[in-house]
DNA sequence: ACAGAATATGCCGGATCGGCAATATTGCTG
DNA sequence: CAGCAATATTGCCGATCCGGCATATTCTGT
């Protein structure tokens, strides 16, 4: 061993996350300030310093690339569930994974500052089917393994009971919800409170309002 | 006026869509016999006896086609729950809407003999990225249309309230989970039941087991 | 330090994708 | 019923995507 490095894993893991996320970055960016179909593979390539075949290493495309962040915020939702305390109510755990993601700012996964220019780019950007379709795959990816971990949890078995698949589906279609209802407010909306209010009606059964 | 057609709307329009179901049927047997990336867009075409740049003007690529079907089904569901009678509570409504549509047989979309076979192929083709992708957009278009039909009848405002969207999302939910449930399993299970058991479940605000 | 493994890159051929213009089919109207 | 307008089908083409292969480069464990 050479010597203890700073963050866990290898040299090696820390780069590849970071080209990963620099990629997804960038193919965010050009695509919000150029439009969808005016951002080539090449130049998200360029600006993240790598090669076009690089770039297809990590994506199988520019939606994918786009994706990606969304992909990987919801995976921490498991991830923080499996550190939650055991005997805390799986409802209540849950509720506080979710909200943890989504708890400072940023009403999609692109602008740290809601510029309204950048809004309505994302917006734009939103309706391209191709990128439509990658993150629904990535929500629906995501919430297998929210299934995943709730099953741990709660000692359910994924393959015999409905259960952790339904919870996570609820979880994930409250998390879609409240980002679509927010997205589509004129007027900059705070997802938290929309969040919460769309879980808690889950929660209570969909009553009739 | 030259007289009364058969179905409703002229000529044109069933024959276009018997055209679009001919093209998604092709893409989807093709698909399921000879692997995904086996099978060209020029297959597909050759299949439904059209040119290949006429399938590019019913769909943007084999995912497309291939989800095409699901999409259908799934929009039949909002189409139904519009005709119920208006004094049937909501949620019983929904449900009936629901069954409707995966009564009889067929476990996802494909086979209308359960042949162990072509489930398999079914399975197979499902961890296709790309078709991934494709189906969950198509369960999301479906979705909002639910969403709409709901709003509708219960007089709520889909831009004000969460509640439609939630509903139609709870909905898709349960349709999804009881059909990747019926398809992992071996043996071949219906899908009536579960699905009634999941929306069950949602309805009952999601108790621990 | 060295052997082995994983990654980055260039190259290439097949397939996809969408715009354009010509042609054929359908629906309407006089 | 005959012509006209609207729409669908088709072929063509260039840009792009996509993934396999071979090679060079960079990290890892002992």
């Amino acid at each position: 061993m050479v010597g203890g490095h700073a963050g866990r894993g290898g040299l090696r893991e820390r780069k590849k996350q970071r080209t990963r996320e620099a990629l997804s970055l960038a193919a965010i960016r050009l695509a919000v300030e150029r439009g969808w179909a005016a951002v080539t593979v090449e130049d998200i390539a360029a600006a993240a310093d790598v090669s076009v075949r690089t770039f297809r290493n990590y994506f199988s495309g520019k939606a994918e690339a786009v994706a990606a962040r969304h992909l990987d915020r919801m995976r921490r939702i498991a991830d923080e569930l499996r550190v939650r305390p055991g005997d805390e109510p799986l409802w209540e755990a849950l509720v506080s994974s979710v909200e943890a993601q989504f708890a400072p700012d940023e009403d999609l996964d692109a602008v740290p500052a809601p510029d309204p220019a950048q809004v309505d780019g994302v917006r734009v950007m939103l309706t391209e089917p191709a990128l439509q379709g990658e993150l629904a795959r990535a929500h629906a990816l995501a919430q297998d393994e929210l299934a995943a971990a709730i099953a741990e949890r709660t000692g359910t078995d994924p393959a015999r009971d409905l259960y952790p698949a339904l919870v996570a589906a609820a979880a994930g279609s409250a998390v879609a919800v409240a980002i679509e209802h927010c997205l589509r407010a004129e007027a900059p909306t705070p997802l938290g409170p929309v969040l919460r209010d769309a879980l808690e009606q889950l929660r209570a059964g969909l009553p009739v309002p």
